[in-house]
DNA sequence: GTAGGGTTAG
């Protein structure tokens, strides 16, 4: 039978995702007359929403004579799906109001789902206190989107309080609380959850490595992907390799990258958008932006990821006009720009002191592309007015814009006030931040040195006291390098690696050289009181400096020396390295906390703003 | 007609 015929074709035209046909077959039902017949109408609204075509699906939805819970279930399902999770709620309001429907569990799994999107735990609990209030309070199928919804808005316990009310659980609810778990760093549960569950799947696997990713718990995950390989899971999606891809970038170590590279080929998923977008972000945090345009050149499709990922990671290296001709490619080939795009740009001109053109960026965001500016926006356009020595015009930015400034935008403001010498401002601006009772410990050195600068030894003894009290401890600093397959870690302070003696007598060589060409110690960033000669003795032991000898000394003559370190490089090691590159005629490349420096031929990537 | 795993900033 006909109808028959068209009911089969259009649920597989909504498993097999072909938008086209299920265009044609919605012409064809109308040329037969059959489009408001039995269950087709739902059925062809569904197909729409699967297909990912969600325009289609609403006209579909509104010209709808009789509207019942499957075509009002199919329509959030369709927005849900595009990823659109605002229009989900906003449509479900309508049809309460429009056809006094009801939401039935169908109905509150989307909207469950919606919230979780949205990252909305207000509307996420209106929505489970009305869910509870209902008739289908016991349906587990909600229960599981509730548990993903807890997750995602970065409360376990609640996931799993609903989750234990779970009557039948299956593997949909075993692996919503794995990543619940995971994605909020509390490894020990996850894996307890994940072990105790009567299946592993790699659906499950995903769940777990992805979540410690996104916790920061790269290392685990990584132990946790090679078991995974071991226990022969088969990879047949890429998912998992997007995060372990990801755990490379956060690690920044490059030959492990390369290695998962190798891999991604192997399985034949070098061409998936998602992995390739990942793959630029990877090679570029591990300080071969190179790399990261090979990927991004051999793309055939590209978007607002790819085209951001290349553009941040250009802007990091240095490349900011290089960043913002990207910018322009990217609006010319039509990929519409976001919010994070937007950080990166900004941040390119604070990098390089572009100061109208980072102004202009700022306002166009907000009347071409309808983005309203975040505190983070904020902060990127202070601490390009900051830096380029408009400390005025930033000063008036942090007391017009819509936000409270919290202790990074204090941070940024008084650190480039440090930069242009305004001593007075920076104590000025140090004494109402230390009122706010700042929580990083970044901060507290910051200050610190701004008293040091000021000469305020009281005021830095006092800083100290506050830290022991507070418990605030300094991250020991330490830098990294890979020579080959080692790794090797080295922390401030005379070391005790085998290798000390020539370390040192090369340091020194070095230090000589430069002192010759003109090299003067800058001991005003060393905190304590204490002599000239201790205080250069201090920044000689600077663990980036121990890392770049021993590259010097164990590296192959000629190769770029990489080293990632955890902090911010200092005032006095920028000078140094910039001196070694020259001296010793290699690049070198530092990752700090912040950015990339590629040193090279007496000059830094980073023109000295950092 | 519903629910679970993935990439970009900070």
């Amino acid at each position: 039978m006909l109808v028959t015929r068209y009911f089969r074709l259009l649920q597989q035209c909504a498993r097999r995702n072909t938008p086209n046909v299920a265009k044609t077959l919605h012409a064809q039902l109308l040329k037969n007359g059959l489009h408001r017949y039995g269950p087709l109408p739902n059925t062809l609204l569904d197909a729409y929403g699967k297909c990912g075509l969600p325009g289609d699906a609403f006209s579909l939805f509104e010209e709808m004579p009789h509207r019942d819970q499957v075509s009002w279930a199919s329509i959030l399902t369709a927005y849900n799906q595009a990823n659109l999770p605002r229009r989900t709620l906003s449509i479900s309001r309508a049809i309460l109001a429009d056809d006094g429907l009801w939401p039935d569990h169908f109905v509150y799994a989307s909207l469950v789902k919606a919230c979780a999107g949205l990252g909305s735990i207000r509307l996420g609990r209106q929505v489970h206190a009305s869910f509870l209030l209902s008739s289908f309070c016991e349906d587990d199928v909600t229960k599981s989107s509730l548990v993903d919804m807890y997750a995602k808005c970065g409360l376990p316990g609640d996931a799993r309080a609903v989750f234990d009310s779970i009557l039948a659980k299956n593997a949909v609810s075993w692996t919503a609380m794995v990543s619940a778990y995971a994605r909020s760093g509390l490894k020990s549960d996850a894996m307890a959850i994940f072990e105790s569950a009567p299946a592993r799947s790699l659906f499950s696997w995903t769940a777990l490595i992805s979540g410690l990713v996104q916790s920061g718990n790269n290392v685990d995950a990584f132990h946790l992907f090679i078991d995974m390989r071991r226990d022969g899971v088969d990879i047949i999606d890429p998912l998992v390799l997007s995060s372990i891809v990801g755990a490379c970038a956060n690690l920044a170590m490059l030959e492990l990258g390369k290695q998962i590279h190798g891999l991604v080929i192997l399985l034949g998923y070098e061409s998936c958008l998602f992995i390739s977008n990942a793959l630029i972000d990877t090679y570029a945090k591990c300080s071969d932006i190179l790399g990261a345009k090979d990927i991004f050149n051999g793309m055939n499709r590209r978007d607002v990821v790819s085209w951001t990922s290349i553009i941040v990671g250009t802007a990091q290296h240095g490349q900011a006009e290089e960043a913002l001709e990207l910018f322009d490619k990217m609006v010319s080939t039509r990929v519409k720009p976001n919010e994070v795009t937007f950080v990166g740009l900004i941040y390119a001109c604070s990098h390089v002191g572009l100061v109208d053109r980072g102004r202009g960026l700022f306002n166009s965001m907000i009347k071409d592309y309808g983005i309203t500016p975040s505190l983070q926006h904020y902060t990127c356009l202070l601490d390009l007015l900051s830096r380029s020595g408009h400390l005025d015009e930033a000063e008036n930015l942090i007391n017009q814009m819509p936000f409270q400034p919290d202790e990074p935008t204090w941070a940024a403001f008084l650190s480039a006030c440090k930069q242009h010498g305004k001593i007075e401002m920076a104590v000025r601006i140090a004494d109402g931040l230390l009122s706010l009772k700042p929580e990083d410990p970044s901060t507290y050195i910051l200050l610190s040195n701004i008293y040091a600068r000021a000469a305020m030894w009281d005021k830095v003894a006092n800083i100290r006291k506050l830290m022991t009290l507070m418990d605030v401890r300094k991250e020991p600093g330490y830098s990294c390098i890979d020579i080959g397959k080692e790794k090797q870690v080295f922390y401030a302070g005379e070391t005790i690696h085998p290798m000390k003696d020539e370390i040192f007598c090369l340091l020194s060589e070095l230090d000589a050289e430069m002192r010759r060409r003109g090299y003067v110690p800058d001991t005003s960033l060393v905190l304590h009181d204490m002599e000239q000669q201790e205080k250069e003795k201090q920044l000689f032991w600077h663990s980036e400096r121990l890392a770049v000898a021993y590259g010097l000394l164990k590296s192959v003559p000629g190769t770029v020396i990489r080293i990632v370190k955890n902090l911010r490089v200092c005032g006095d090691c920028h000078t140094v390295l910039k001196f070694i590159s020259a001296i010793v005629k290699r690049e070198i490349v530092v990752r700090d906390a912040n950015r990339y420096h590629h040193f090279k031929g007496g000059t830094c990537s980073c023109n000295d703003f950092w």
